[in-house]
DNA sequence: TTTTGAGTTGTTCGA
DNA sequence: GTCGAACAACTCAAA
């Protein structure tokens, strides 16, 4: 009986860097596994962009995997009894995954791999997914960090291991076993409206390469500044690669430092240490979601379980849609429907806006992105809008509220993003593009813009809702 | 234990 | 147009 492991794809789509990969590898036969749940009704179910995003990703993992001689496996049920059935099926001897940090994940895997190690098998799970574990960084009380500027300093003490290379070739599949056809997992939408996401990206490892390789060199030397300009490519765009594990963050990690120290280029320096502080954001948010797991429902900061939001629905939908009369909040929703992604200033000023000047609950933004972003990272995804709402880690100070139409003259100052997305507004002069409500009656009409017909008028009062918004953080604060 | 300095990304107002 | 101050008070982290 030949010598069988399985390594059970999951965040971890790629072939380089794969601690798991390459402890399945010291085995005679290796079994690449993706288990696709097609019942799970978790609340943080895959949303529906991310299907989208998988369904590639997947090809591109089968695609990479017969490159070396292998492929993979797709089966479709519940986690727990389709990777038995596999074991039972194949007669595998060991079981390597890359671990994950979601709460119901956690649980997931360490009773899968007690029923494992009692049926006498091999498991071991690997770190792929983060530089450094939550349980490895502390403060000097044994407690974990609720300060990313702490956390990061502490962190970047730790040294980040050299990225793996992927295996050079892999032992054929025994033809014998069944895989379903990434097709009949029936991640893509009934409706056509991924189109935009297919034009956008390249799912798959070469894609997150190309990324990366894309985002070194001017970008990141001009990230400093170019990164907060939504009309311009100034971000790595890594995000759904580095949430579906396409590549790793020890990969980014060294690649970045590689430039690093031979780069010449102005601002290479800066600019490189501010684009990985993002990444050590991302390690920050899995910290914090590991040592505080309720915190994808509920507040860190208890004090705001009494905050006075508002229950409307209409508003809701008005900001969903990117119907809310607020030209900066309407593009970047619309950016967000279209491509699935959304930049990360204008994420901040959306969350504000829905948060602070609907006081609708952060939950239901959340919400939002996760059925609508790629790259949604439960512990991203958290950490941002409980941020952004100011109950989370880091607490924002109360009077942060983001004024959209500043944060557009600030950094959309010629209005080209707001254009590219919201066109009706398209013939207004710069001056007038963030704000139509102020706009004269003839510059309007000479620009074909009626307010309340071809856009809408603003759904609040920027000045007073901000108003209403520090008083009522007033009420929290005074218990 | 107590103290001290600091805390991603902001806005507004008045000089 | 630019600049500094004001905007709560609190919690975190380290000394």
């Amino acid at each position: 009986m030949p010598d069988t492991a399985i390594i059970w794809f999951r965040q971890d789509l790629r072939l380089a860097d794969n601690p798991a990969l390459l402890a399945a590898c010291e085995h005679e036969r290796v079994l690449p596994l993706y288990i696709h749940d097609d019942r799970n009704d978790s609340r943080w179910a895959l949303g529906g962009a991310q299907k989208v995003w998988l369904h590639f990703s997947l090809l591109a993992l089968d695609k990479a995997l017969r490159d070396k001689g292998s492929r993979l496996l797709v089966r479709t049920g519940p986690h727990a009894e389709t990777l038995q059935a596999v074991v039972d099926e194949t007669g595998a001897d060991a079981v390597y995954w890359n671990r994950q940090y979601e709460p119901e994940s956690i649980v997931r895997d360490r009773q899968i791999k007690a029923d494992l190690d009692d049926a006498g098998l091999t498991v071991k799970s690997f770190n792929g997914a983060l530089l450094h574990e939550p349980w490895q960084v502390e403060n000097k009380s044994g407690d974990p960090y609720k300060v990313f500027t702490p956390f990061w300093k502490a962190a970047s003490q730790l040294s980040v291991s050299a990225p793996l290379a992927a295996p050079d070739a892999l032992p054929a599949v025994a033809s014998q076993y069944g895989s379903a056809n990434v097709d009949e997992l029936a991640l893509l939408p009934d409706i056509a409206w991924d189109a935009g996401i297919r034009e956008w990206w390249q799912p798959g490892e070469d894609g997150a390469h190309e990324a990366l390789e894309a985002f070194i060199g001017e970008p990141i030397s001009d990230y400093k500044t170019d990164r907060d300009k939504p009309a311009r490519p100034g971000t790595s765009r890594l995000s759904p690669h580095l949430h579906f594990g396409e590549i790793g963050p020890r990969q980014v990690w060294h690649r970045v430092h590689e430039y690093t120290s031979r780069a010449s280029r102005h601002g290479a320096q800066a600019g490189s240490e501010t684009f990985l502080s993002e990444i050590g954001w991302r390690e920050f948010a899995y910290h914090l979601l590991y040592h505080f797991p309720h915190t994808p429902e509920q507040p860190l900061d208890e004090r705001f379980k009494d905050f006075p939001w508002s229950r409307a629905r209409k508003p809701l939908a008005a900001w969903q849609q990117g119907q809310t009369g607020i030209p900066m909040v309407d593009a970047a929703m619309r950016q967000l429907w279209h491509t699935g992604w959304m930049h990360n200033r204008l994420r901040m000023v959306v969350a504000s806006f829905l948060t602070k000047n609907l006081l609708i609950p952060w939950q239901k933004g959340a919400e939002w992105f996760w059925d609508t972003l790629v790259d949604a990272d439960l512990a991203s995804n958290t950490l941002g809008w409980q941020w952004t709402a100011g109950c989370g880690a880091d607490a924002a100070p109360f009077f942060r509220v983001f004024n959209p139409v500043r944060q557009g003259e600030r950094f959309d100052p010629k209005g080209d993003f707001v254009r590219e997305w919201v066109p009706e507004l398209a013939e207004l002069p710069d001056k007038h593009v963030h704000a139509p409500w102020d706009a004269p009656a003839d510059v309007l009409k000479k620009a074909g813009v009626t307010l309340g017909r071809d856009y809408p008028e603003p759904l609040v009062d920027l000045k007073a809702s901000r108003r209403e918004a520090l008083d009522a953080f007033a009420i929290i604060k005074n218990g």
